[in-house]
DNA sequence: ACGAGCTAGTGTAAATATTACACTAAACTT
DNA sequence: AAGTTTAGTGTAATATTTACACTAGCTCGT
Protein backbone atom coordinates (compact mmCIF):
# COMPACT_ATOMS: atom_id res chain seq x y z
CA UNK A 1 0.00 0.00 0.00
CA UNK A 2 1.17 3.40 -0.88
CA UNK A 3 -0.03 6.57 0.36
CA UNK A 4 0.70 9.54 -2.42
CA UNK A 5 0.52 13.40 -2.25
CA UNK A 6 0.29 16.01 -4.45
CA UNK A 7 3.58 17.77 -2.83
CA UNK A 8 6.39 16.22 -1.74
CA UNK A 9 5.91 15.14 2.39
CA UNK A 10 8.95 15.04 4.83
CA UNK A 11 8.76 12.21 7.04
CA UNK A 12 8.26 13.73 10.65
CA UNK A 13 10.07 11.57 13.90
CA UNK A 14 10.15 12.33 17.35
CA UNK A 15 13.65 11.93 19.11
CA UNK A 16 13.99 11.66 23.14
CA UNK A 17 16.97 12.72 24.87
CA UNK A 18 16.52 10.87 28.54
CA UNK A 19 18.44 12.32 31.16
CA UNK A 20 19.48 10.79 34.41
CA UNK A 21 22.15 11.17 36.99
CA UNK A 22 24.35 8.95 38.12
CA UNK A 23 27.77 8.02 38.51
CA UNK A 24 27.63 12.01 40.11
CA UNK A 25 27.29 13.06 36.65
CA UNK A 26 24.59 13.90 34.16
CA UNK A 27 24.17 10.66 32.05
CA UNK A 28 21.83 9.96 29.16
CA UNK A 29 19.94 7.25 27.31
CA UNK A 30 21.43 5.36 23.85
CA UNK A 31 20.79 2.62 22.10
CA UNK A 32 22.76 1.09 19.62
CA UNK A 33 21.46 0.99 15.91
CA UNK A 34 20.71 -2.15 14.38
CA UNK A 35 19.94 -1.12 10.84
CA UNK A 36 21.39 0.98 7.78
CA UNK A 37 21.88 4.28 7.81
CA UNK A 38 24.49 4.26 10.80
CA UNK A 39 24.06 0.57 11.25
CA UNK A 40 25.88 0.16 14.86
CA UNK A 41 26.20 3.64 15.85
CA UNK A 42 24.82 5.01 19.28
CA UNK A 43 21.70 7.05 18.78
CA UNK A 44 18.44 8.63 20.49
CA UNK A 45 15.53 6.84 20.85
CA UNK A 46 12.83 7.95 19.11
CA UNK A 47 10.83 6.86 15.79
CA UNK A 48 8.12 8.16 13.40
CA UNK A 49 5.11 9.83 14.69
CA UNK A 50 2.21 7.85 13.73
CA UNK A 51 -0.41 9.97 11.29
CA UNK A 52 -3.01 9.99 14.10
CA UNK A 53 -0.87 10.34 17.11
CA UNK A 54 -0.19 13.88 19.11
CA UNK A 55 3.42 14.63 18.82
CA UNK A 56 3.79 14.34 22.91
CA UNK A 57 1.86 10.84 22.85
CA UNK A 58 4.39 9.93 19.97
CA UNK A 59 7.40 10.90 21.94
CA UNK A 60 5.92 8.88 25.07
CA UNK A 61 4.92 6.04 23.19
CA UNK A 62 8.46 5.50 21.09
CA UNK A 63 10.29 5.77 24.31
CA UNK A 64 8.43 3.13 25.70
CA UNK A 65 8.50 0.94 22.88
CA UNK A 66 12.34 1.25 23.03
CA UNK A 67 13.67 2.19 26.24
CA UNK A 68 10.63 0.48 29.06
CA UNK A 69 10.42 4.21 30.43
CA UNK A 70 7.28 5.55 31.54
CA UNK A 71 5.36 8.02 33.51
CA UNK A 72 8.25 10.24 33.38
CA UNK A 73 8.40 14.48 32.93
CA UNK A 74 9.21 15.06 28.87
CA UNK A 75 9.00 18.10 27.47
CA UNK A 76 9.56 19.28 23.93
CA UNK A 77 12.98 20.73 23.25
CA UNK A 78 13.00 22.11 19.44
CA UNK A 79 12.43 20.72 16.34
CA UNK A 80 15.91 19.80 13.95
CA UNK A 81 14.83 19.97 9.88
CA UNK A 82 17.95 19.93 8.04
CA UNK A 83 17.42 18.64 4.63
CA UNK A 84 20.11 16.52 4.28
CA UNK A 85 20.27 14.87 8.14
CA UNK A 86 18.82 11.59 7.14
CA UNK A 87 20.59 10.31 4.23
CA UNK A 88 17.50 8.19 3.12
CA UNK A 89 14.49 11.18 2.86
CA UNK A 90 13.58 14.11 4.62
CA UNK A 91 13.25 13.57 7.83
CA UNK A 92 12.06 16.33 10.39
CA UNK A 93 12.76 15.56 14.02
CA UNK A 94 10.75 16.74 16.45
CA UNK A 95 13.18 16.69 20.01
CA UNK A 96 12.17 16.13 23.44
CA UNK A 97 14.01 15.46 26.52
CA UNK A 98 13.33 13.43 29.38
CA UNK A 99 14.24 13.42 33.21
CA UNK A 100 14.43 10.20 35.28
CA UNK A 101 15.01 9.49 38.72
CA UNK A 102 18.25 7.43 38.86
CA UNK A 103 16.02 4.47 40.98
CA UNK A 104 13.74 3.69 37.64
CA UNK A 105 17.09 3.48 35.62
CA UNK A 106 16.46 -0.15 35.14
CA UNK A 107 14.71 0.21 31.28
CA UNK A 108 17.76 -1.52 29.60
CA UNK A 109 16.33 -4.91 29.66
CA UNK A 110 13.49 -3.68 27.60
CA UNK A 111 13.34 -3.63 24.23
CA UNK A 112 13.94 -5.98 20.89
CA UNK A 113 17.68 -7.06 21.91
CA UNK A 114 18.44 -3.81 20.92
CA UNK A 115 21.43 -1.88 23.22
CA UNK A 116 20.52 0.22 25.28
CA UNK A 117 23.06 1.79 27.33
CA UNK A 118 23.62 5.05 29.70
CA UNK A 119 26.75 7.27 28.70
CA UNK A 120 28.23 9.95 30.84
CA UNK A 121 27.23 13.44 28.90
CA UNK A 122 31.25 14.11 28.59
CA UNK A 123 31.80 10.88 27.19
CA UNK A 124 29.43 10.65 25.02
CA UNK A 125 30.47 8.03 21.76
CA UNK A 126 30.32 9.29 18.50
CA UNK A 127 26.37 9.52 17.63
CA UNK A 128 24.28 9.04 14.54
CA UNK A 129 22.82 11.45 12.69
CA UNK A 130 22.30 14.68 13.95
CA UNK A 131 22.18 13.15 17.15
CA UNK A 132 24.80 15.17 18.79
CA UNK A 133 23.56 18.59 17.88
CA UNK A 134 19.83 17.24 19.52
CA UNK A 135 21.82 16.44 22.77
CA UNK A 136 23.89 19.30 22.92
CA UNK A 137 20.65 21.45 23.17
CA UNK A 138 18.73 19.58 25.33
CA UNK A 139 21.71 19.77 27.74
CA UNK A 140 21.89 23.54 27.60
CA UNK A 141 18.06 23.52 28.04
CA UNK A 142 18.72 21.84 31.06
CA UNK A 143 21.43 23.99 32.75
CA UNK A 144 19.57 26.82 31.67
CA UNK A 145 16.10 25.76 33.57
CA UNK A 146 17.85 24.42 36.46
CA UNK A 147 18.51 28.04 37.54
CA UNK A 148 14.49 29.07 37.31
CA UNK A 149 12.87 25.95 37.73
CA UNK A 150 12.28 23.23 39.60
CA UNK A 151 13.43 20.84 36.94
CA UNK A 152 15.92 19.48 39.16
CA UNK A 153 13.98 17.38 41.71
CA UNK A 154 12.63 15.54 38.29
CA UNK A 155 15.96 13.43 38.94
CA UNK A 156 15.33 12.36 42.45
CA UNK A 157 12.67 10.06 43.89
CA UNK A 158 9.77 10.85 45.86
CA UNK A 159 11.83 11.24 48.63
CA UNK A 160 15.30 12.19 48.86
CA UNK A 161 17.28 14.00 51.41
CA UNK A 162 18.80 17.60 50.78
CA UNK A 163 21.76 16.13 50.71
CA UNK A 164 20.61 14.76 47.80
CA UNK A 165 18.84 17.81 46.09
CA UNK A 166 21.89 19.97 46.55
CA UNK A 167 24.17 16.71 45.09
CA UNK A 168 21.75 17.29 41.76
CA UNK A 169 21.68 21.14 41.53
CA UNK A 170 25.39 20.84 41.85
CA UNK A 171 26.19 18.24 38.79
CA UNK A 172 23.61 20.46 36.43
CA UNK A 173 25.29 23.41 37.13
CA UNK A 174 28.46 22.45 37.50
CA UNK A 175 29.44 24.15 40.02
CA UNK A 176 29.52 23.63 44.15
CA UNK A 177 26.87 24.88 46.60
CA UNK A 178 27.01 26.16 49.66
CA UNK A 179 25.34 23.80 52.52
CA UNK A 180 23.62 26.32 54.52
CA UNK A 181 22.64 28.77 51.86
CA UNK A 182 21.47 26.30 49.59
CA UNK A 183 19.43 24.85 52.31
CA UNK A 184 18.05 28.23 53.31
CA UNK A 185 17.38 28.90 49.67
CA UNK A 186 15.32 25.87 48.91
CA UNK A 187 13.67 25.82 52.19
CA UNK A 188 12.36 29.42 51.27
CA UNK A 189 11.09 28.55 47.97
CA UNK A 190 8.83 26.37 50.07
CA UNK A 191 8.49 23.26 47.15
CA UNK A 192 9.72 20.40 49.51
CA UNK A 193 8.28 19.40 52.51
CA UNK A 194 9.44 16.80 55.48
CA UNK A 195 8.26 13.76 55.51
CA UNK A 196 9.22 12.92 59.22
CA UNK A 197 11.06 10.20 57.91
CA UNK A 198 14.79 9.27 58.32
CA UNK A 199 17.15 7.40 56.18
CA UNK A 200 20.11 5.96 58.03
CA UNK A 201 22.72 4.89 55.61
CA UNK A 202 26.35 4.86 56.52
CA UNK A 203 28.32 5.39 59.76
CA UNK A 204 27.18 8.50 60.07
CA UNK A 205 23.80 10.76 61.86
CA UNK A 206 20.82 10.18 59.51
CA UNK A 207 19.19 12.50 57.16
CA UNK A 208 15.63 13.66 57.29
CA UNK A 209 13.78 12.96 54.33
CA UNK A 210 11.77 15.11 52.02
CA UNK A 211 9.48 15.29 49.44
CA UNK A 212 8.58 17.58 46.74
CA UNK A 213 5.22 19.34 47.22
CA UNK A 214 3.99 19.18 43.59
CA UNK A 215 6.47 16.24 42.33
CA UNK A 216 4.60 16.21 39.20
CA UNK A 217 5.08 19.72 38.19
CA UNK A 218 7.86 21.80 37.14
CA UNK A 219 7.06 25.44 38.70
CA UNK A 220 8.94 28.66 37.43
CA UNK A 221 10.86 29.78 40.30
CA UNK A 222 12.68 33.12 41.82
CA UNK B 1 2.71 14.09 -10.64
CA UNK B 2 2.36 12.37 -7.59
CA UNK B 3 4.71 11.73 -4.83
CA UNK B 4 4.03 8.42 -2.71
CA UNK B 5 5.39 6.29 0.55
CA UNK B 6 5.35 3.29 2.50
CA UNK B 7 3.82 5.19 5.28
CA UNK B 8 1.51 7.68 5.65
CA UNK B 9 3.42 11.42 6.10
CA UNK B 10 2.41 14.78 7.77
CA UNK B 11 2.34 17.88 5.72
CA UNK B 12 4.90 20.48 7.78
CA UNK B 13 4.31 24.02 7.73
CA UNK B 14 6.16 26.79 9.14
CA UNK B 15 3.92 30.23 10.76
CA UNK B 16 5.26 33.16 11.94
CA UNK B 17 4.04 34.99 14.65
CA UNK B 18 5.17 38.63 13.26
CA UNK B 19 5.38 41.28 16.62
CA UNK B 20 5.95 44.90 16.70
CA UNK B 21 4.91 47.74 18.95
CA UNK B 22 2.74 49.89 17.83
CA UNK B 23 -0.22 52.65 19.34
CA UNK B 24 1.76 52.03 22.45
CA UNK B 25 0.94 48.04 22.93
CA UNK B 26 2.20 44.59 21.16
CA UNK B 27 0.97 44.20 18.05
CA UNK B 28 0.54 41.06 15.88
CA UNK B 29 0.75 40.78 11.66
CA UNK B 30 -2.27 38.32 10.44
CA UNK B 31 -3.24 37.90 6.86
CA UNK B 32 -6.97 37.44 5.94
CA UNK B 33 -7.38 33.55 4.22
CA UNK B 34 -8.30 34.04 0.80
CA UNK B 35 -9.02 29.95 0.65
CA UNK B 36 -11.40 27.47 2.55
CA UNK B 37 -10.85 26.15 5.03
CA UNK B 38 -11.32 29.41 7.74
CA UNK B 39 -12.35 31.15 4.52
CA UNK B 40 -11.95 35.13 5.56
CA UNK B 41 -11.06 35.10 8.96
CA UNK B 42 -7.98 36.11 10.07
CA UNK B 43 -4.62 33.53 10.59
CA UNK B 44 -0.75 33.67 10.71
CA UNK B 45 1.45 34.03 8.14
CA UNK B 46 3.22 30.81 7.07
CA UNK B 47 3.02 27.81 4.72
CA UNK B 48 4.49 24.51 3.27
CA UNK B 49 8.12 23.91 4.07
CA UNK B 50 9.85 23.12 0.61
CA UNK B 51 11.04 19.24 0.77
CA UNK B 52 14.64 20.71 0.27
CA UNK B 53 14.62 23.69 2.23
CA UNK B 54 15.59 24.20 5.82
CA UNK B 55 12.99 24.89 8.63
CA UNK B 56 14.15 28.54 9.24
CA UNK B 57 15.02 29.11 5.35
CA UNK B 58 10.85 28.29 4.98
CA UNK B 59 10.09 30.73 7.59
CA UNK B 60 12.22 33.42 6.55
CA UNK B 61 10.64 32.99 2.64
CA UNK B 62 7.16 32.45 3.74
CA UNK B 63 7.33 35.70 5.61
CA UNK B 64 8.75 37.16 2.72
CA UNK B 65 6.33 35.96 0.06
CA UNK B 66 3.13 36.42 2.44
CA UNK B 67 4.49 40.13 4.40
CA UNK B 68 7.56 42.03 2.40
CA UNK B 69 9.20 41.56 5.76
CA UNK B 70 12.76 40.81 5.56
CA UNK B 71 15.81 40.96 7.65
CA UNK B 72 14.44 40.67 10.90
CA UNK B 73 14.62 38.71 14.05
CA UNK B 74 13.59 35.13 13.88
CA UNK B 75 13.61 32.18 16.42
CA UNK B 76 11.98 28.99 16.45
CA UNK B 77 8.87 29.51 18.75
CA UNK B 78 7.23 25.39 19.22
CA UNK B 79 5.97 22.80 17.19
CA UNK B 80 2.18 22.25 16.97
CA UNK B 81 0.98 18.66 16.20
CA UNK B 82 -2.56 17.96 16.86
CA UNK B 83 -3.64 15.20 14.69
CA UNK B 84 -6.69 17.14 14.02
CA UNK B 85 -5.47 20.74 14.12
CA UNK B 86 -6.28 20.94 9.98
CA UNK B 87 -9.35 19.37 8.76
CA UNK B 88 -7.91 19.00 5.19
CA UNK B 89 -5.05 16.09 5.95
CA UNK B 90 -2.39 15.84 9.18
CA UNK B 91 -0.35 19.48 9.15
CA UNK B 92 2.30 19.91 11.43
CA UNK B 93 3.38 23.51 12.24
CA UNK B 94 6.88 24.75 13.53
CA UNK B 95 6.28 28.10 14.80
CA UNK B 96 8.40 30.69 14.83
CA UNK B 97 7.99 34.20 15.96
CA UNK B 98 9.42 37.94 14.71
CA UNK B 99 10.54 40.83 15.99
CA UNK B 100 10.50 43.78 13.85
CA UNK B 101 11.10 47.60 14.83
CA UNK B 102 7.75 49.61 13.76
CA UNK B 103 9.29 51.84 11.71
CA UNK B 104 9.66 49.30 9.37
CA UNK B 105 5.99 48.43 9.37
CA UNK B 106 5.03 48.82 5.56
CA UNK B 107 4.29 45.59 4.64
CA UNK B 108 0.88 45.71 4.40
CA UNK B 109 1.31 47.03 0.96
CA UNK B 110 2.76 43.68 -0.63
CA UNK B 111 1.38 40.31 -0.68
CA UNK B 112 -1.26 39.11 -3.62
CA UNK B 113 -3.84 41.29 -2.89
CA UNK B 114 -4.00 39.25 0.42
CA UNK B 115 -5.06 41.68 3.30
CA UNK B 116 -2.40 42.25 6.00
CA UNK B 117 -2.78 43.69 8.77
CA UNK B 118 -1.48 44.30 12.26
CA UNK B 119 -3.87 44.02 15.52
CA UNK B 120 -3.12 44.75 19.26
CA UNK B 121 -2.86 41.37 21.13
CA UNK B 122 -5.51 42.04 23.59
CA UNK B 123 -8.01 42.56 20.80
CA UNK B 124 -7.61 39.72 18.04
CA UNK B 125 -10.02 38.58 15.56
CA UNK B 126 -11.14 34.80 15.90
CA UNK B 127 -8.11 33.57 13.79
CA UNK B 128 -8.17 29.94 11.85
CA UNK B 129 -6.63 27.01 13.26
CA UNK B 130 -5.11 26.76 16.48
CA UNK B 131 -3.37 30.00 15.22
CA UNK B 132 -4.44 31.78 19.06
CA UNK B 133 -2.81 29.29 20.87
CA UNK B 134 -0.09 29.72 18.54
CA UNK B 135 0.39 33.57 19.14
CA UNK B 136 -0.71 32.85 22.94
CA UNK B 137 2.68 30.78 23.27
CA UNK B 138 4.64 33.44 21.68
CA UNK B 139 3.36 36.16 23.66
CA UNK B 140 4.47 34.25 26.62
CA UNK B 141 7.69 33.27 25.24
CA UNK B 142 8.45 36.87 24.39
CA UNK B 143 7.61 38.08 27.68
CA UNK B 144 9.59 35.71 29.67
CA UNK B 145 12.97 36.56 27.39
CA UNK B 146 12.07 39.97 28.47
CA UNK B 147 13.22 39.54 31.73
CA UNK B 148 16.35 37.49 30.69
CA UNK B 149 17.99 39.03 27.93
CA UNK B 150 18.15 41.60 25.50
CA UNK B 151 15.42 41.22 23.56
CA UNK B 152 13.46 43.65 23.66
CA UNK B 153 16.14 45.96 21.30
CA UNK B 154 14.47 43.86 18.54
CA UNK B 155 11.42 46.38 18.91
CA UNK B 156 13.49 49.47 18.19
CA UNK B 157 15.09 51.03 14.90
CA UNK B 158 19.36 51.80 15.14
CA UNK B 159 19.00 54.58 17.11
CA UNK B 160 16.59 55.32 20.22
CA UNK B 161 16.43 57.21 23.12
CA UNK B 162 16.13 55.79 26.43
CA UNK B 163 12.50 56.85 27.06
CA UNK B 164 11.74 54.85 23.99
CA UNK B 165 13.70 51.48 25.34
CA UNK B 166 12.04 51.82 28.38
CA UNK B 167 8.80 52.12 26.84
CA UNK B 168 9.35 48.69 25.03
CA UNK B 169 10.29 47.29 27.92
CA UNK B 170 7.04 48.38 29.63
CA UNK B 171 4.77 47.17 27.22
CA UNK B 172 6.12 43.95 26.98
CA UNK B 173 6.57 43.31 30.87
CA UNK B 174 2.88 44.78 31.44
CA UNK B 175 4.23 47.36 34.09
CA UNK B 176 5.82 50.86 34.54
CA UNK B 177 9.32 51.17 35.50
CA UNK B 178 11.16 54.01 37.42
CA UNK B 179 12.78 56.13 35.30
CA UNK B 180 16.26 56.62 37.40
CA UNK B 181 16.10 52.80 37.92
CA UNK B 182 15.78 51.75 34.92
CA UNK B 183 18.90 53.56 33.36
CA UNK B 184 20.93 52.67 36.07
CA UNK B 185 20.25 49.11 34.73
CA UNK B 186 20.40 49.41 31.47
CA UNK B 187 23.67 51.51 31.61
CA UNK B 188 25.35 49.16 33.71
CA UNK B 189 24.24 45.56 31.53
CA UNK B 190 26.69 47.79 29.39
CA UNK B 191 24.57 47.25 26.07
CA UNK B 192 23.87 50.55 24.77
CA UNK B 193 26.28 53.18 23.53
CA UNK B 194 25.37 56.76 22.97
CA UNK B 195 25.74 57.90 19.53
CA UNK B 196 27.03 61.35 20.18
CA UNK B 197 23.33 62.41 18.50
CA UNK B 198 20.27 63.94 19.56
CA UNK B 199 16.79 63.81 19.09
CA UNK B 200 14.81 67.60 18.64
CA UNK B 201 10.96 66.17 19.22
CA UNK B 202 8.62 68.19 20.34
CA UNK B 203 8.62 71.09 23.01
CA UNK B 204 10.96 70.18 25.05
CA UNK B 205 14.90 68.91 25.81
CA UNK B 206 16.15 66.70 23.43
CA UNK B 207 16.83 63.24 23.98
CA UNK B 208 20.39 61.17 23.25
CA UNK B 209 20.22 59.14 20.88
CA UNK B 210 22.10 55.84 21.73
CA UNK B 211 21.93 52.49 19.85
CA UNK B 212 22.71 48.72 20.61
CA UNK B 213 26.60 47.35 20.94
CA UNK B 214 25.15 44.31 19.76
CA UNK B 215 22.00 44.98 17.49
CA UNK B 216 22.04 41.70 15.63
CA UNK B 217 22.40 39.33 18.76
CA UNK B 218 19.78 38.74 21.72
CA UNK B 219 21.99 37.74 24.42
CA UNK B 220 21.26 36.74 28.07
CA UNK B 221 21.57 38.93 30.61
CA UNK B 222 21.38 39.40 34.34
C1' DA C 1 32.69 2.32 76.43
C1' DC C 2 35.06 5.46 74.12
C1' DG C 3 37.44 7.64 70.35
C1' DA C 4 37.81 8.06 65.18
C1' DG C 5 35.51 8.97 61.14
C1' DC C 6 31.79 10.35 58.66
C1' DT C 7 27.76 13.11 56.97
C1' DA C 8 23.65 16.00 58.85
C1' DG C 9 22.39 20.08 60.42
C1' DT C 10 22.51 25.03 61.98
C1' DG C 11 23.20 31.16 62.31
C1' DT C 12 25.28 35.54 61.75
C1' DA C 13 27.60 39.41 59.74
C1' DA C 14 29.35 41.65 55.49
C1' DA C 15 28.69 42.70 50.86
C1' DT C 16 25.84 43.43 47.08
C1' DA C 17 21.66 44.42 44.61
C1' DT C 18 17.23 46.46 44.44
C1' DT C 19 13.89 49.76 45.43
C1' DA C 20 11.76 54.23 46.43
C1' DC C 21 11.70 58.81 45.65
C1' DA C 22 11.98 64.66 43.67
C1' DC C 23 14.13 68.02 41.60
C1' DT C 24 16.77 70.61 37.64
C1' DA C 25 17.73 71.00 32.36
C1' DA C 26 16.52 72.24 27.83
C1' DA C 27 13.65 72.83 24.40
C1' DC C 28 9.11 75.03 22.48
C1' DT C 29 4.80 77.93 22.75
C1' DT C 30 2.20 81.84 23.92
C1' DA D 1 9.07 85.95 30.55
C1' DA D 2 6.14 82.42 32.14
C1' DG D 3 4.10 77.85 31.17
C1' DT D 4 4.42 73.24 29.48
C1' DT D 5 6.63 69.12 28.32
C1' DT D 6 9.97 65.45 28.37
C1' DA D 7 15.17 64.53 29.49
C1' DG D 8 18.21 63.68 32.78
C1' DT D 9 20.34 62.89 37.43
C1' DG D 10 21.76 60.76 43.07
C1' DT D 11 21.07 59.07 47.59
C1' DA D 12 19.32 56.49 51.44
C1' DA D 13 16.54 52.42 52.97
C1' DT D 14 15.61 47.74 52.23
C1' DA D 15 16.18 43.16 50.61
C1' DT D 16 18.99 39.62 48.84
C1' DT D 17 23.12 37.08 48.45
C1' DT D 18 27.36 35.55 49.98
C1' DA D 19 31.02 33.84 53.03
C1' DC D 20 32.15 31.16 56.67
C1' DA D 21 32.87 27.05 61.26
C1' DC D 22 31.15 24.43 64.52
C1' DT D 23 27.96 20.79 66.93
C1' DA D 24 24.83 16.45 66.34
C1' DG D 25 24.34 11.72 65.81
C1' DC D 26 25.36 7.56 63.86
C1' DT D 27 28.85 3.26 63.01
C1' DC D 28 32.90 0.87 63.53
C1' DG D 29 37.16 -0.60 65.64
C1' DT D 30 39.59 -1.11 69.66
Amino acid sequence: MKFCYEYPHPAVTTDIVVFTIGDQCLQALLIKRNNEPFKDKWALPGGFVDIDEDLDTGASRELEEETNVTGVYLEQLYTFGQPDRDPRERVITVAYYALIPPEKLTPVAASDAAEVKWFALDNLPPLAFDHRAIVDTAQQRISAKTRYSTIAFQFLPERFTLSELQGVFEILLRENLDKRNFRKWILALNCVEETGEIRRNGQHRPAKLYCAKNPDRVDIIK
